[in-house]
DNA sequence: AAGTAACTTCCACCATTCGGAAACATTCGA
DNA sequence: TCGAATGTTTCCGAATGGTGGAAGTTACTT
């Protein structure tokens, strides 16, 4: 994870390290390669393994090689369904007719997560894992969300957060990326031009009325998500940001 | 979680002891909610709270209620792919044949847990949510499974597990039980006979050669899952098996 | 069969966890 | 609107639960 508090649970904050590096294996891993990975002593991990197997999120296989447990599935089902998977429709909407990648993301803390995508069918697209956390201030969807958001509120969370520069198109600092927060409030969306990620633009809107804040966003290669295209892309966008957040009221009112 | 280790490491298991009652919530849950239902005290698992919120596995809402965070949505479809996505297929083509609900389980532990499913179109049907863990004495899968297995494996597994019956049809001793793996063994599958629930059937059979022991079942109410039912389905349950470890050994084969 | 590497268990020590009390925030009712 | 009640969050010293080095066990390789 790429933020944490110093004032956590430190055998949780471990356990849940350790479900990441098996998450970002192959299949399987060796109580060695944990070691190594997680950089703890080997008694350590193993009794914090044989925690997650018996609580069953974690397998030991008959090579005693670990991999992830069923105990995983439900929680991650009813994550997906309670945080973005009925804005999945809305996501394919804007995939079909503008044909790049789509993706919802939240705040989350203080850096944005992407919960819901929805990928486009060229071979060259932006593939963006449900469930990434990313810098609010370098992609598209977090400072759509930011632009929601008062300066002081802004100020707090790229406080915490940080705010690395990935690459030379990023914002550095508090001030630069107040200004562009002013003119995304005026513009009505917000631009990811190289800012995450070299070669990649991304166009985003803020989704209203949110219990969390939220938005959406369509990027793709620089070739094919260019000013022209969100001339097409920001309409199509806004309308799938206001049918969402229609579909939450409906939920909402219904139970 | 039905079964725990007593010498896991507290803090973990309270943590995921949390997680699963949000899990079960309906929605969001407060955190009152929660300490009445984990009979912990407040601050504990305020503290708990806090270190899965900054980690991104639970959410705390403007409203201050905790709902499920976006970290776990992409370690359930990790654990779901590789523990049985991939089966969701066969086990179509099982419900396509057959009209009755088809599900997948391994060996977790001294428990049987559900990895996969494909439910019937009945209105009246057997629902099991994946994720949810059995044991293997009362359950199809679970017997199918221990068949697999020599007695003195059996007698370790049901001997830690327990042997409750929650049905009076259900085995209650080991050399009953062991009776029953026999005749499974000798017959080539599995029946759970209102067992596990009243009003259910279940038949079951083994899964070859797979890293993990594991089973697949249809299952439906009595009026419809009755013996001229299983003269159909065992043939198409054993081949859906076959097809399923032809999968695993192509998927080994890749990598 | 022997040697090596990897994994598992043990247990004394102390760092981290725990939870009662206090402080703070929100909600509810007059 | 204000005060009381309820719910949540923070603090910090006591003690317990987590830690990790050492020893024991298992699996793999030659």
């Amino acid at each position: 994870m790429a933020e944490r508090a110093s004032t956590g649970v430190q055998s949780v904050e471990r356990a849940f390290e350790l479900l990441e590096l098996i998450t970002n294996a192959r299949y399987e891993v060796t109580l060695s390669e944990l070691a190594e990975l997680a950089d703890l002593p080997l008694p350590t991990i193993h009794r914090l393994l044989r925690t997650l197997v018996s609580l069953g999120y974690v397998r030991q296989l008959s090579n005693r090689r670990y991999g992830l447990g069923p105990g995983l599935i439900r929680m991650g089902e009813v994550a997906s369904r309670q945080l973005g998977a009925w804005a999945r429709p809305h996501l394919a909407g804007v995939v079909a007719q503008l044909g790049e990648t789509a993706n919802m993301a939240i705040l989350d803390g203080d850096m944005a997560t992407y919960v819901a995508q929805v990928p486009s069918a060229h071979s060259m697209r932006m593939f963006t894992e449900v469930g990434r956390r990313v810098h609010t201030h370098t992609s598209g969807v977090g400072k759509a969300i930011l632009a929601q958001l008062d300066d002081a509120h802004v100020r707090r969370i790229v406080g915490r957060a940080g705010m690395p520069t990935p690459t030379d198109h990023s914002i550095g600092d508090v001030d630069a990326l107040l200004e562009d927060l002013a003119r995304i409030r005026s513009r009505g969306y917000s631009i990811d031009d190289n800012e995450q990620e070299r070669g990649v633009r991304c166009y985003a809107v803020a989704v209203p009325g949110m219990p969390s804040q939220t938005a959406i966003s369509v990027s793709g290669p620089l070739t094919r998500v260019d000013e022209q295209f969100a001339a097409r892309a920001i309409p199509i966008l806004t309308e799938a940001a206001h049918a969402i957040a229609a579909d939450i009221e409906n939920v909402n009112r219904r139970s």
